[in-house]
DNA sequence: TTGTAGGCGTTATCAA
DNA sequence: TTGATAACGCCTACAA
């Protein structure tokens, strides 16, 4: 079907091995011969075939990229999605094809991570949405192959990651509250499988630490990001906390749920509570009133995460890559009424 | 590195053609044997190696999802994120893989998306995001792999398409605003050189004329569906037609961005006009007003361009997958004033 | 500067 | 029921 180097090595009249060296540029060629090997090759409409040069290389300038749970949950939907248009972009840029794979917890057991990069010979892969308690991230550590984690906190030899300060984001956040003046500050946790959770929870204890508040943990609720569990939250804190003014979500979809809930209450956002968010996903901007959330730039995480597993290739170990968070004061936010 | 099937004929005692029969399942081989070269694959941990089995078979049990412009319109990036999902998880369970690539309408002359189908040897493609006026499009139909396209309405014989009614999806909105009394009415449009923007408009005009209402041209206003210019849409409706009660937007993003425009002009939705959207998108049930709009199966769309394809596979020709829309009636239409 | 030969891991065609 | 042997398309010593 397709042309071959066989076929552009008979019309021009030599080896499959001249060819072959033509086409990848090597120099100990004559170039005559050269020129007419590509000429024909260009007439021919030649296209290497990667398939057969990977088994070969043992290479497949192919990209995993692996996303558990991709459909089940609604929250993460727009930061998923700009971190794979992220990576998507930084590796075409660099001459890398993707493949896009996910997992279920379940269906995790049977088929491991570890079978697609053998199979398909993955030269590397970028892993999100894993939780600590995932039984993959030992097999991930140990793996052989290059691998860049987004947002879980490890490193190894062939293994890095690129997540953003969580602690500082939610200091941010939360600092930004108490300069407004609030002092009752609860706040709503993603659940704790999260490691981006126990960061922000620490950011939040740091601020108010810093502010000379006491910090209670009774105050946080510890949710699972989606935005049913910002409803139970503030509901929760709320009975137990009345005095509360002002409330830090570890995300923005749970925040948003923590509005609505207010207003079924009767409670008005930000007069008489303030709602902050985290993420900034597009809905923030949109909601209202506004929400004001700490920005993560998500679209870059995956263009570095591609940038680290290349730097991986190239023989460099596994390294941290930390970004840094955005305050975004929109609407959400004010100083509490007297 | 990884193990073969000779490392297996060599435990086992047997040649690779008994392996790889007894792998593959074949009957013709001793139940002892077969048992033996299971276990024994088992033991090692043996993994088949796609890439060989691609370059013998000819076939890569792999489809790619193309997607033009992925990155560069925000508007698309629900509809897009939940196709992803539905192909993704369709060619999972049939177990396919998935290469994910995108073209820029600039990139797509240089590197046309055939390239990626004989150089990966895809067995198929899904293709989205194309334009009326994209160059690829006469490539696609002669194209020898199998392709389904995505809201493009071309059949062939290896090549077929998944898309919305949109003719009807657009006439039930446009009937609904009729019915609660509307017959001045407006349509920001998407531009035409999206198939989708031809079929709603026909929607819209078939909706007029069978209520009786004169169709004028100069009442639709073609935008490119971002909110952008569904602020430019209105504005330029309501200057030349004051007397308009409501207004049907061939997209979400375009309604809201009309809405928001309204707002700044000191019009109310729906007590001075209606906004009707279409899409239903994430963001629609989340502003304010909550949007009316037309809700079409996108997740379901990815999943059926999957089977479509898996069916030209098996030597069907390419059909039209037309999936049906729904009207979804929220709080930014309402009967017009007095 | 060029060609020969072998191999990458699999499957498939024939014999045996 | 099994095993040589030859592909698949490409790359790379090694030889010429």
């Amino acid at each position: 079907m397709g042309v071959t180097i066989k076929d552009i090595a008979k019309r021009a009249g030599v080896s499959v091995t001249t060819v072959s060296r033509a086409l990848n540029g090597y120099k100990d060629i004559r170039p005559e011969t050269r020129e007419r090997i590509l000429r024909i090759a260009e007439e021919l409409n030649y296209r290497p075939n990667a398939v057969a040069r990977s088994l070969v290389m043992k290479k497949s300038q192919t990209i995993g990229l692996i996303i558990s749970e991709l459909t089940r949950s609604r929250t993460g939907h727009d930061l998923t999605f700009n971190i794979i248009c992220g990576v998507n972009d930084r590796a075409t840029e660099a001459g890398y094809d993707l493949v896009l794979s996910t997992t279920d917890p379940s269906r995790q057991e049977q088929v491991p991570y570890m079978e697609l990069c053998r199979r398909r010979q993955l030269d590397g892969v970028i892993l999100m949405g894993m939780r600590t308690d995932d039984p993959y991230l030992k097999e991930v550590v140990e793996s052989s192959v290059p691998c860049v984690l987004i947002d879980v906190p490890l490193v190894g030899d062939k293994c890095g990651h690129v997540t953003l300060d969580n602690e500082r984001g939610a200091r941010m956040a939360v600092e930004h509250l108490i300069a407004e003046g609030h002092r009752e500050i609860g706040m709503i946790n993603g659940h704790a499988q999260a490691f981006v959770s126990l960061e922000r929870l620490n950011g939040y204890r740091n601020a108010l630490k810093e502010a000379g508040i006491e910090y209670r943990p009774e105050k946080v609720y510890f949710g699972d990001f989606e935005e049913a569990s910002g409803r139970e939250g503030i509901r929760h804190l709320l009975s137990r906390f009345p005095e509360m003014t002002a409330v830090f979500c570890a995300s923005d979809t749970m925040a948003i749920g923590a509005i609505r809930e207010l207003k079924d209450l009767g409670r008005r956002v930000p007069e008489d509570i303030s709602v902050m968010g985290f993420d900034d996903i597009e809905l923030a901007s949109f909601v209202t009133p506004a929400l004001s959330t700490v920005s993560q730039p998500v679209y870059e995480f995956g263009r570095k995460a591609v940038d680290l597993l290349i730097r991986m290739f190239d023989g460099e170990i596994g390294t941290a890559e930390v970004l840094e968070p955005k305050l975004e004061i929109r609407e959400s936010t004010a100083p509490p009424a007297l």
